[in-house]
DNA sequence: GTTCCTGCAAAAGCTTTGCAGAAGA
DNA sequence: TCTTCTGCAAAGCTTTTGCAGGAAC
């Protein structure tokens, strides 16, 4: 299933693939990417500021920036634009969805298969990148809600 | 095929809805309608307001981003999150997907049916909005590469 | 020494907000 | 008259840019 890989093999993988890039691994990048991998799911740069600012708090948001443009240029990293106005970074490229639900905020990952769609009326297309979201309310919130309206009402 | 339904049906539809909703059909929120429905494929504010500006000089992007609010609020026009940082807006809200080629910049919509996909894996989800886009070069354009390529090298 | 990395400050886009005057019912 | 609409100016937020100092090789 998507999303269950370990953190370490898919960040020791990452790291490899900045070497071969000739990126260095500096302590600031590997802290983003850390946080990629592990602590956040599919954060904002300015996620990834607050939830680093503790443990590095000289770290700025330029290099946090930096970081995630150089991550997603070697194809490591790809962009979600599921809330306008707002970039998220996700660390899995491979092809799959997104829910992201109105009330508590979270991403879920979706697991679909994008590549055969619109195969058809795309023919002669050339496609780099498929992206497929939903919106809604998750379950949780569904039930939370119901729970809240048979005790308030 | 979407896409092709004549714009005064839909120009039309959209003023009932409208009055129903007790929203004044006042010349601007006319103007951006037209725009939405017949002049620009899946404009920007921006564009709207580059679009309008020659005939209504006095026209506010105020304006037409209340009036965009306007007709997301009532569900006659969806938002696109395509690309960063930008939104555009669409008139037809019925299920479709989107190409947006990264040459020419244009958005093409995909005829594609989304309700059923994913259904499985959110099932006990309340699903709002379905999106679904892909990103790459269009037919168009990559001709126009390779012809460019035939000729300069 | 040369290249790459980083942070600051400023700027750039896009969008929203508050408010006062104008238009419409 | 009362409500709704509109435009201006200002502010807000995210992201980018220029540059100078610092770190790594």
């Amino acid at each position: 299933m998507i999303g269950c890989d370990p953190m370490n093999s898919r960040y020791s993988r990452a790291t490899q693939q900045l070497k071969k890039h000739n990126i260095r691994l500096s302590n600031r990048r590997l802290k983003v990417l850390e946080c990629l991998c592990n602590k956040l799911d599919h954060p904002t740069a300015d996620q990834i500021f607050v939830n680093l600012h503790k443990e590095v708090p000289s770290l700025s948001k330029t290099t946090i920036y930096n970081t995630l443009h150089t991550l997603v240029e070697i194809g490591l990293v790809r962009t979600l634009n599921i809330e306008a106005n707002k970039t998220r970074y996700d660390i899995i490229t491979e092809d799959h969805g997104h829910f992201g639900c109105q009330t508590c905020g979270r991403i879920f990952n979706v697991n679909i298969e994008l590549e055969s769609l619109a195969k058809g009326e795309l023919s002669g297309f050339n496609i780099w990148e498929r992206n497929l979201y939903f919106k809604g309310i998750c379950q949780k919130c569904l039930l939370n809600k119901n729970k809240n309206r048979e005790v308030v009402y």
